[in-house]
RNA sequence: CGCGGGGUGGAGCAGUCCGGUAGCUCGUUGGGCUCAUAACCCAAAGGUCGCGGGUUCAAAUCCCGCCCCCGCAACCA
């Protein structure tokens, strides 16, 4: 009988970016998970990959002076790299540039036409720019104005390709109905069935704006919108409309897609609908994790707080990192990282752990039994019966993708080995009765299954350390799972491996002392690749520039809060004019209105109104911003209301 | 009433779907061992499971109401 299939995938990363801890968490999720179902006996196709085409690829590739292409291939680079340092074992990587991406979106677009659920819809009407929105004319207020920016609107006709995504709301539920399992972890379910419920727009699929992408079949003037072309990656690799099929037939539908809980939506409704439009199965399961957070926010770049692997791989390896986040993270829940709970786990689990206690075992049979495995094993005994409790617990929260479980399983039977030696103290019973002692034979041999089992279990997480430490116990690399995980599999009388330390304990003081030193700062950060090159000269302006900008002192008479808006403060401000003028400024989430009231600002007074949350603000105010949070500026010394600022 | 997540010993978390002695890691205190990476083992202290109702023989868990925190969205002019 032909071995079962297993399809997975990660989510196909932009290049714009560098990666960081939260991209290649999903990366080794998929590993593990692949790892794991190869030692199941499938076969498994895991697959990768990069999203290339789009405006901030296009924009960054022209500010440095390259194609995009070239821009890409620099990006990719480090994503080879890093894959290959975090021992990756992706079968496929593919690139939305290549040709047999390019030709599995004009399939499926073609099989889509074909349905007839895509048309022209010649958008034509009142445009404002800054919303970039259409609006009626019953919408835009007096005099043609946008009604939130009051500038007038423009008469824009644009031709848009959509999809008929309101066609599939009922399909979705329906295929959610029937599959509960579709969608995980479980609240997400909810979440997406509760925003199909609520109703589904037909869908923008190309740009007209845009040159780098792949250009929409019968309609050269359009290029296909990133969705449709990043999503589709999940099939084109497989050589769906490009050459032989054969793979496509026998991996498609996927088994799992794992996905940050952010582009959820694209992989649980959008995608979903492309192939029921295009008549192709169904991915059998979409998994959204969580996020990592660093400092009580999304790890991201824009909030400048991303952790880099790199630092973590050139001092611990790649396999203690991998641990960290699998173990770490309750799957499908956020969770933090932090230098601190890093430094714990390795410490905790991993150097007095995991590494402590194959040492202190394989110390005492070195020592005893001339460095071999005894020779004799034993079936019955407290290490054995614990084990296959774990085992079984391992391989169910395994099978359900609970990674944090499946590793606490596996290392409550470590905690068992230890307690067994200093229980069983194999020390005394070799002075008293020597080493061809069989009740110390039986005992260094249950001491040594054991952990034997926890790192055949942990040999999908850390592949890595675990096969250095199987061969210290004289095994070769991890079996099956069905005859691996099974008692009794360590040969007798076998010669032990090397003697490797696995895990040094790390010296935390030490450890915090070197990442301070090498902490990067943040202009450092921003300057990836995409960047790395050419660091874009200021733009100098000159004096006549600045004096368009009217500055000018005012004293704040009136402040209180925008009802229902989080950081709004609308401010009446006297600025030595007839009326007090009316402000509005995010800046409530540092600043209480009354704390403002009788303070002087500087304030922008020539720029053009804008309305937000229904409430006019006439100017701006000035103010630093520090990480997102504003520092108003303020005076050495009171000064005249009206005062100009230069 | 925008959508969603969360509130469990000092810290960080699991457990909540499928009610039944409240569990793990770190930390604290006391003891043990000396095979091991100053590690390991045992024991103890420490919790109104956010608050208030309800259902039940029994509620962290189910139902209703409320409070607080965090994301996303709407508003950083």
């Amino acid at each position: 009988m032909a071995r079962a299939k297993f399809y997975l995938t990660t989510p196909i990363y932009y290049v714009n970016d560098l990666p960081h801890i939260g991209h290649i968490y999903t990366t080794v999720v998929a590993d593990t998970v692949a790892r794991y179902k190869r030692l199941c006996g499938y076969d498994v196709y895991f697959l990768t990959g990069t999203d290339e085409h789009g405006q901030n690829v296009e924009r960054a590739a022209l500010r440095q002076g390259v194609a995009p292409r070239q821009l890409a291939d620099q990006v990719v680079g480090r994503y080879h790299e890093l894959w290959t340092a975090l021992g990756i074992t992706h079968d496929d990587f593919i690139r939305t540039t290549e040709p047999r991406h390019a030709q599995g979106v004009a399939a499926i677009i073609a099989r889509i036409l074909e349905r007839g659920d895509i048309y022209l819809d010649r958008h034509a009407g009142w445009y404002c720019s800054s919303c970039e929105a259409f609006y009626t004319e019953k919408e835009l207020s007096e005099g043609r104005l946008c009604p939130t920016h009051e500038r007038p609107a423009e008469w824009h006709e644009e031709e848009n390709l959509f999809f008929r995504l309101s066609a599939y709301q009922q399909p979705l539920l329906e295929h959610f109905r029937q599959h509960p399992e579709f969608i995980r972890p479980a609240a997400r379910f909810n979440e997406v069935a509760r925003f199909v419920e609520g109703g589904l727009k037909d869908l923008s699929i190309s740009r007209v704006t845009l040159k780098w992408g792949i250009p929409f079949p019968e309609h050269p003037q359009h290029v296909v919108y990133v969705w449709l072309d990043a999503l589709t990656n999940y099939i084109s690799a497989l050589g769906f409309g490009s050459g032989n099929q054969d793979r496509f037939e026998r991996f498609w539908p996927a088994d799992l897609h794992l996905v940050g809980k952010d582009i959820l939506r694209f992989h649980c409704v959008y995608w979903p609908a492309f192939l029921m439009s295009a008549g192709l199965p169904l991915p059998r399961q979409v998994w959204g994790h969580g996020w990592w957070i660093k400092d009580d926010k999304k790890m991201s770049k824009s909030v400048g707080n991303v952790v880099r692997p790199d630092e973590l791989i050139r001092r611990f390896g790649a396999d203690p990192l991998r641990y960290f986040l699998l173990r770490e993270m309750t799957f499908g829940s956020d969770a933090s990282f932090s230098d601190e709970a890093f430094l714990q786990r390795y410490n905790g689990d991993l150097a007095n752990g995991l590494g402590n206690t194959a040492a202190r075992v394989v110390a005492m049979v070195r020592r005893y039994f001339a460095g071999r495995t005894p020779a004799t094993s034993c079936t019955d005994n407290a290490v054995k019966s614990k084990a296959e409790e774990v085992v079984r617990r391992y391989r169910e929260a395994m099978d359900a993708f609970e990674f944090h479980r499946a590793l606490e399983a596996a290392w409550e039977l470590l905690a068992t080995v230890d307690g067994y030696v200093n229980e069983k103290a194999p020390w005394t019973l070799a002075k008293r009765e020597g080493s061809s002692s069989p009740a110390l034979q039986r005992i260094l041999y249950n001491c040594l299954e054991g952990v034997r089992l926890v790192a055949t279990m942990a040999a999908p997480v850390m592949p890595h350390a675990c096969r250095t430490l199987l061969a210290q116990l004289g095994e070769g690399d991890p079996l099956p799972l069905d005859s691996g995980l099974r008692w009794g599999g360590l040969a007798t009388d076998q010669a032990l491996g090397g003697e490797e330390v696995l895990f040094p304990r790390a010296d935390a003081a030490e450890h915090f002392a070197e990442v301070r030193v090498n902490e990067p700062t943040k202009a450092q950060d921003e300057a990836g690749p995409a960047a790395a090159a050419a660091a874009e000269p200021e733009a100098l302006i000159g004096i006549d520039e600045f004096a368009r900008l009217k500055l000018v002192v005012g004293t704040v008479k009136v402040a209180e809060r925008v009802p229902k808006s989080s950081k709004l403060v609308r401010m009446e401000v006297d600025l030595g004019e007839p009326a007090l003028r009316q402000i509005v400024a995010g800046i409530g989430t540092r600043y209480e209105p009354e704390g403002l009231v009788g303070r002087q600002i500087v304030v922008v007074t020539n720029l053009r109104p804008a309305v937000l949350m229904g409430v006019a603000s006439n100017g701006m105010v000035l103010a630093a911003s520090e990480e997102g949070t504003p520092i108003l500026l303020s005076l050495d010394a009171p000064v005249v209301p009206g005062t100009a600022v230069r």
